[in-house]
DNA sequence: TGATACACGCTTTTT
DNA sequence: GCGTGTATCA
């Protein structure tokens, strides 16, 4: 179907009339616009023109961004070749290649379409040397990162309390995202001077080892477009469309490069730099500014702006329509967005009806919470005949999945969490990669330190002390510098790098499940774990690699015998000092399609440091979804429920502080509000338990930044309001409270729950209508026995301040004597 | 050299 | 409350 050569149609295309354009393209091309709204229609056929598509939470955004690119190629525009898609993650990569394949009998291939780090991971293996690279660099993940950092500081005997590696490494990570070279980075004081030390020292580590991090994937890319006129103008003369999904996500960096690319040079940056040189693509940056939530890891939503004004931008396209959610729900959202100042503006509108409210609870306990969230979901599912996988629980940080993991447990939910240990996160997988590693780089230190001793080999910290003096003594990788020790500590060693070789040669001509297999039983890893009586589940991961190396191998189109290492021994020394320019630019201009030629290996190597891979935990099962609400951004659920909206934790302490950290806050919960399609549970607690320690908490702002007429309290929003009164859905209340019996049976007989369910006197007590009484009807006096739902019977001594600030001075039979706040505590009078 | 004990700290997270 | 990482001991 496509594909006039990138150069003709364009500018032919542009100038039509509307009318005539129409009748110009296919009937294929017509039909993609079929189903779309006018708003999405206008995005998806704008002339050649760099555009800014502000695209509402469940407004068909993804669907907009795959039938442009489809609506590109169908009226041959463009073809494959010209078109780089850039997203943020794998998963939004893969869904949009899925969807595009289906509308367009395409092969995708030659298209570039990926993360913003799998396409600079891509420029820089094509371009290995003009970047200075070496040929088969590995790619450090955030472990390995920390670990090589960690070895520098050693070395350099860095003091761990000053200037902690975790530290360094956000101050590292830091400033390759905001473009900045050691030399570039500004000194204030002789702390920063130490920092950018070893910035530096680190960089050259890395260089020495020929290892690349996340970050450098990005600024190396960026210096090689910008420090080689050739192929910059290469790549801008390919890529006639650039499209960049979740554009208020990018960090300074990333903007950079797609400007790069783009052909609008950072204006300044770079005092060498020849005057703009305009020939580059157009941009459909696609982002809205009301979920942008990852500001703290140096995402820069000014981009928008800047975009608009740095390149002109005359389109700008607004995606308000909602598919998703019922109007309560939207309403809620579109309120509480409205509390933010710094917004470009956008209002969500649904044609689905005002639907459900949305339900309100305030629990007295976070366990109570849970267990309210429970009763729910079984509902849900038991009545409304919901799949579980449509209904999630969203919480603002994982330490609070805790009591709701126990609950669903308890009652034989099945749930899936996600979040945690990613599969290429694993230990034991780290460890079979750092032996596939160093078959192909012996020099990668790293690797070489992890599995040295693992499974252990009686290599211990002394030994590798003195290899590393000897190493670093030489200039040479740890491997080089075995021969230079002696005695046993030599054999050892030698006996280890032996083993390398060994496997090296025994792995020339296999395939690469083949590969791992022979690794993970050559190592002795196999055997170690065989041995340890919690390996069975280890030993399986293992066993999952060698399938995930086949499947790659697969997918990647290597053929079913493609042998895994290059024929020839691999190189690695040579060749890794600084990458030199002139050489480079006898490298002729990049051929056509940039498949890198990597072996399967080497490319299954970097696909594991890219992609952590799933945490299939109980994935296939119908189970509720729990995960943070940053984890849920670009899903959408049935049911959702938003627990812990409480004051210091949705907003979260730490973000108060500041305006913008509030801002980002509420557009966290804007997020979290939007993932609902039919229903919408919020809820709070007044005690919970964190980081083992009691708070009582106040309810969040954000419940009170939410329309009114949306909200449906569950339990009384202000003192006084009756549960009873309450009737479509009151039930829950009273479900709530006649659940408590079988439950607490239920609860009881699973045992050792360490914060088992409270006696049926305190329970009572804790339920909602005896709250409201309590705080409205009996007022507490000195001199009085009341009971608390966490620390038991007690006499109040005293009562200090008035009003909301009261707060009794109680002397508890158990606990002692605890000075509570009387508009939180929940206390009910004893006779 | 390996195993166990005790601080420590702790928002969010992709690549 | 729990996992991680270092310190110390056998």
């Amino acid at each position: 179907m496509p594909a006039a050569p990138d150069s003709e149609a364009p500018a032919a295309l542009a100038v039509l009339t509307p009318a005539a354009f129409a009748a110009a393209r296919g009937q294929a091309a017509h039909a993609l616009l079929e189903g779309l709204n006018a708003e999405q229609r206008a995005a998806v056929t704008l002339p050649a023109e760099h555009a800014l598509i502000l695209a509402g939470a469940g407004s068909g955004k993804t669907r907009v961004l795959t039938t442009r690119i489809a609506w590109l190629l169908q009226t041959g525009q463009v073809s494959p070749g010209g078109v780089l898609a850039v997203t943020f993650t794998n998963k939004a990569a893969r869904e949009m290649q899925a969807r595009l394949a289906a509308m367009l009998p395409l092969n995708a291939r030659g298209m570039w379409m990926g993360t913003f780090h799998g396409l600079a991971n891509r420029l820089l293996r094509t371009h290995w040397k003009a970047a200075g690279l070496p040929q088969s660099f590995q790619v450090l993940d955030v472990q390995d990162q920390l670990a090589a950092i960690k070895r520098l500081c050693k070395q350099f005997n860095v003091d761990e309390e000053r200037w902690p590696a975790r530290q360094l490494q956000w101050f590292i990570n830091g400033c390759k995202e905001e473009g900045l070279r050691p030399p570039d980075v500004p000194v204030k004081d002789a702390d920063s001077r130490r920092k950018v030390e070893l910035y530096e020292l680190y960089e050259q580590q890395c260089q020495r080892e020929g290892v690349a991090d996340f970050g450098e994937l990005m600024l190396r890319s960026y210096e090689l477009l910008r420090d080689h006129a050739d192929l910059r103008g290469h790549y801008r003369q390919r890529f006639a469309h650039i499209l960049i999904d979740e554009f208020q996500d990018t960090n300074r960096l990333q903007y950079a490069w797609i400007k790069m690319l783009a052909g609008l040079p950072q204006a300044g940056a770079h005092p060498g730099e020849p005057s703009p040189e305009r020939t580059g693509g157009t941009i459909m940056a696609v982002g809205d500014d009301d979920q942008s939530i990852y500001a703290f890891r140096g995402a820069r939503v000014g981009n928008m702006a800047d975009f608009v004004r740095e390149f002109g931008v005359r389109h700008q396209i607004k995606l308000e329509q909602n598919y998703r959610s019922h109007g309560h729900i939207l309403h809620a959202a579109n309120l509480l967005i409205s509390h933010n100042q710094r917004r470009l503006g956008k209002n969500l509108r649904t044609a689905l009806g005002a639907g459900e409210p949305v339900r309100v609870l305030q629990a007295p306990s976070d366990f109570a919470e849970a267990e309210w969230v429970v009763d729910e979901i079984r509902h849900l599912v038991r009545e409304g005949g919901l799949p579980r996988q449509q209904i999630a629980v969203l919480y603002r940080s994982n330490a609070q999945s805790r009591a709701i993991e126990s609950q669903l447990f308890n009652a034989g939910v099945p749930y899936r969490v996600y979040g945690g240990l990613r599969f290429f996160e694993r230990a034991e997988i780290k460890h079979a990669l750092a032996w596939l590693r160093l078959l192909l780089n012996p020099a990668d230190d790293t690797s070489f330190l992890r599995v040295v001793n693992f499974p252990p080999r009686g290599i211990g910290a002394r030994t590798l002390e003195q290899l590393q003096d000897a190493a670093r003594a030489a200039h040479a990788p740890l491997h080089q510098a075995v021969p230079a020790l002696t005695g046993r500590a030599r054999a050892n060693l030698a006996a280890f790098t032996g083993l390398i070789a060994t496997l090296r040669q025994q792995a020339q001509g296999q395939t690469l499940d083949q590969v791992v297999e022979l690794v993970v039983e050559g190592s002795g890893l196999a055997d170690h774990y065989r041995a340890e009586k919690d390996g069975q589940e280890r030993l399986e991961n293992l066993q999952e690699l060698a399938s995930a190396a086949q499947a790659f191998a697969q997918q990647e189109g290597f053929g079913r015998d493609a042998v895994a290492l290059p024929p020839a021994a691999p190189q690695m020394d040579a060749g890794m000092e600084a990458g030199l320019p002139a050489e480079m630019d006898a490298q002729a201009a990049p051929a056509s399609e940039p498949a890198a030629g990597e072996p399967p290996l080497a490319a299954f190597l970097t696909h594991a440091a890219l992609e952590a891979g799933d945490n299939q935990a109980q994935a296939g099962q119908d189970a509720v979804q729990l995960m943070t609400v940053h984890a849920s951004k670009g899903l959408e659920f049935e049911a959702v429920f938003i627990t812990g909206l409480e004051e210091g934790i949705f907003p979260h302490d730490n973000a108060q502080a500041s305006p913008d950290g509030l801002e980002e806050e509420r557009r966290l919960m804007y997020v979290a509000i939007t993932r609902a399609r039919q229903r919408l549970y919020l809820s709070h607690a007044q005690v919970r338990m964190l980081h083992g320690q009691t708070r009582y908490n106040v309810r969040s702002r954000f419940l009170d930044e939410m329309p009114d007429e949306a909200l449906k309290w569950l339990t009384p929003k202000n003192p006084g309001r009756s549960l009873a009164e309450d009737e479509t859905f009151g039930s829950a209340g009273r479900r709530f409270g006649l659940n408590a019996g079988p439950n607490a049976g239920l609860n009881a007989g699973l045992g050792e729950r360490a914060w088992r369910p409270m006696p049926d006197a305190a329970r009572a007590a804790a339920l909602p209508s005896a709250t409201a009484n309590t705080r409205e009807g009996a007022p507490i006096r000195a001199g009085m026995q009341v009971f608390h739902n966490k620390f038991g019977e007690g006499a109040v001594l005293e009562i200090q301040g008035t009003a909301d600030d009261a707060k009794a001075r109680i002397e508890f039979k158990r606990h002692g004597v605890k000075l509570l706040a009387l508009a939180v505590a929940q206390l009910t009078p004893l006779p």
